[in-house]
DNA sequence: GTAATTTATGTCAGTCCCTGACAGATGACA
DNA sequence: TGTCATCTGTCAGGGACTGACATAAATTAC
C-alpha cells in the first residue's frame, strides 16, 4: 500500500473519529461539517470528497454489517429450510459481532455509533431504510432457495418476520451498553420468533 | 369557522396539491420550495410557516393514517386476544381506506402520494421511521392489554410481526394502482401471517 | 363603525449543506 | 529529474431553513 493510499485511509478514519466525538458531545445536527473539517485540518470541500454527506459518514459503518448478514445467509447449505437458514445466519452474525467486540475498542465504537444514530430522527430513518434494503436482498435469496416467483409474498413475509424479531431484540438492548447483553436479547427474540411460528415453517413452504 | 381559518386551510391545501403536481412531473428533489411558493403565490417564508420542511409536506397525509390505526386498535374489545385484535384493527383500517377511496378522488391522491414517496429514498426512509413510531405506540397498547411490563419483548415482537405482514402486503401492491388490489394483497398477507403463527398466539400470552 | 388587539404574511439577512470549476500541491512512476 | 495522475484548497453559487422586524389583514371590544 502506497503512501498516498495510507494517507487517504488515515484522513478518512480521522474524519469519522473526530466527527463522532463531536456528535457525542454536541449532537449530530449541532456539529457542522466545517467544524469536523477544521478539527481534522482539512478543507470542507475535501470532507465531501470522502463522504457524500454528513449522514453518509454517520451511517458508514452499517454498510459493513449489511454485507456480512447477506453473506452469512448465502453461505448456509442450500437444502436448509429458509427459516432455519435465516435464524442460523443471524446467530452467526451476532456471535461474530460479540466475539470481535470482546477484546478491541470496537465495542466502544459500536456503542457510540448506535447512540448517535438513535438520538437523531433523520439518521434513524435512514438506518430503517437500509434495513429495508437488506430485507429485500435476503428475500431474493430465500425466494431463490424456494424456487418461488417474484410475485410470491412468502419469502418477503418470512424475512420480514425474522427481521422484525431481530430488530426488537436489538432495540430492547439499546439502552444497555454491553454487546454481550445485546447478543442475549437478540437470541431471546429469535427464540420467541421461532417458537411463535408454526414448526418447520411448513405454512410457508407448502 | 372564520374567514381567517378558511383562508389558511385553502392555502395549506393549495400548497400540498401544487407541490405534488410538481413532484410528479419533476421529482421531489428537483422541485424547489421557491417554485411551490411561487405557484401558490405565497412567499417562501410562508411555506415554512405551514410546513416545517419540504419533507413534512410530502409526508403530511401519513399522519392521518397513523392516528387511525392506533385508534382502531384502542377500539377493539379489551378481552380480545392481541393477535386477533391487531389483525381486526388492520382489517378495519384497510376496509375504511378502500371504501373511502372507492368513490372520491382520494384514490388518485393516495396513489400519487405513495408513488412520490416510493420514488425518493429520503421520503421512503422517513416513512419507515414513522412506521416504527406507530409500532411503538401499538406495542404499548398490546402491553397494556397483556399487563406486561415494559421490559417484556413479546408485545413488541407480536406487533412487529403483524406490521411486517402489513408492510409486505402493501409493498407487493405498490406497482399496481388500484386500492382494491391493495386491500386484497394486505388481506392475503394477513392471512398468511395468522396461519404462520401458532394458533391463538398462545406462545405469546403464556 | 371605529379603535385596539391578535395573527398571518412579506422582506431581509444569515447559516448550513452540498456541488461544479479551476488552480495549485503532492505522491507515483519512468 | 521530469512527467503524469490524483488529491486538495479556494471560490462562487444554489437550495433548505431560521430569526427578526415591519406590514397587512382579520378578530374582538367598545
Amino acid at each position: 500500500m502506497g503512501l498516498r493510499e495510507r494517507k487517504k485511509h488515515r484522513t478518512r478514519q480521522a474524519l469519522i473519529d473526530t466527527a463522532f466525538d463531536l456528535f457525542v458531545t454536541q449532537g449530530f445536527e449541532a456539529t457542522t461539517v466545517d467544524q469536523i473539517a477544521a478539527a481534522v485540518e482539512v478543507s470542507p470541500r475535501t470532507f465531501f470528497r470522502y463522504f457524500g454527506s454528513k449522514e453518509e459518514l454517520a451511517l458508514d459503518f452499517t454498510a459493513e454489517y449489511d454485507e456480512r448478514i447477506t453473506a452469512a445467509l448465502a453461505a448456509r447449505p442450500a437444502d436448509e429450510p429458509p427459516l432455519a437458514a435465516l435464524a442460523a445466519a443471524y446467530r452467526e452474525f451476532i456471535r461474530a459481532m460479540r466475539d470481535k467486540g470482546d477484546s478491541a475498542e470496537d465495542t466502544e465504537r459500536f456503542v457510540k455509533h448506535r447512540r448517535v444514530i438513535d438520538a437523531n430522527p433523520a439518521l434513524l430513518a435512514s438506518s430503517f431504510a437500509r434495513m429495508a434494503a437488506v430485507e429485500e436482498k435476503l428475500s431474493q435469496e430465500v425466494a431463490r432457495r424456494l424456487g418461488a416467483p417474484p410475485s410470491d409474498l412468502r419469502p418477503r413475509l418470512l424475512v420480514a418476520l425474522v427481521n422484525a424479531a431481530i430488530r426488537v431484540g436489538f432495540s430492547s438492548a439499546v439502552d444497555e451498553n454491553s454487546p454481550r447483553d445485546l447478543a442475549a436479547d437478540v437470541e431471546r427474540a429469535l427464540d420467541l420468533c421461532e417458537k411463535a411460528l408454526t414448526p418447520g415453517a411448513d405454512s410457508f413452504t407448502s
